[in-house]
DNA sequence: CAAACAGTTGAACAGACTCTCAAGTAATTG
DNA sequence: CAATTACTTGAGAGTCTGTTCAACTGTTTG
């Protein structure tokens, strides 16, 4: 750390004309408050559904099934994707874990749908990437 | 795909009532605009976004970045993260690439900020993630 | 212009991830 | 109630990722 306070001194010199040490921990200060305010818990939860997502696999599905609207059952699923019935139930799984999916039994078959939080998470990233 | 073929017929059977092979091919085909709907490209780069997004590193630069609403000198980001000098740059440039961040040099430093694909992100994410 | 500085790049390796195979569970059917 | 069906689970092989180290480029300073 004592190379990078420098570091960021110099830095802050050259940003403000002139800096003294206490500039420097305002500054470092200021930056962790920055990083402390997204919250430890919430990040995490964030990366487990941003991890469920990055994958072709799993978005697929995602997507899919906030496009479709209503509830699509496995045996609907699997045509659409490139893996085997095990990969297809492991993908669903940890949709399901990170709170994309949710799934219900119907006798012997099962139904899946998307979540409002996919739902959100789809229409943004539509958005967002103009092409 | 003839076994897939089959179980999706004997579940349409169970859902309609009845079921020829020909709704099967319907049913198939309705599954299979809903996928083509979602368009190859998009969902390529849309997968990038995603990918990058999706590691703890690289997901606090850009809340933090998105957090400071303004650009931060690469000695500013250093003390945030817990990986080395070529670590933070690796992950900068991957943030680049997928467009979630800008880099601007200035003299012997370097400035990064958020883009708005950023900043819309973080923000539906931080919404839909409740806790 | 040599030395120090800010940051980047490429190679390499440990660890994580994704998929498949094999076996398992629960529901349905003959 | 044995066989079939629908799907899940666990273990393991192969691949991909993330990080670091070492070497590099461009900029500033004495």
């Amino acid at each position: 750390m004592a190379q990078a306070t420098e570091r960021l001194q110099r830095y802050l010199e050259d940003e403000l004309g002139e800096c003294r040490s206490e500039d420097v921990e305002r500054r470092l200060e200021e930056l962790d408050t920055l990083e402390r305010a997204l919250g430890e818990a919430r990040v995490e939860t964030e990366l487990d559904v941003l991890s469920a997502l990055a994958n072709e696999t799993r978005y697929t599905l995602v997507r899919v099934l906030v496009a479709a609207g209503e509830e699509l059952c496995v045996c609907e699923l699997a045509p659409l994707v490139d893996v085997s019935e095990s990969g297809l139930s492991h993908a669903l799984s940890e949709l399901v874990d990170s709170g994309l999916v949710e799934g219900r039994k119907e006798g012997r078959w099962k139904k899946y749908r998307a979540t409002n939080r996919a739902v959100a998470l789809v229409t943004v990233l539509e958005g967002s990437v103009d092409e």
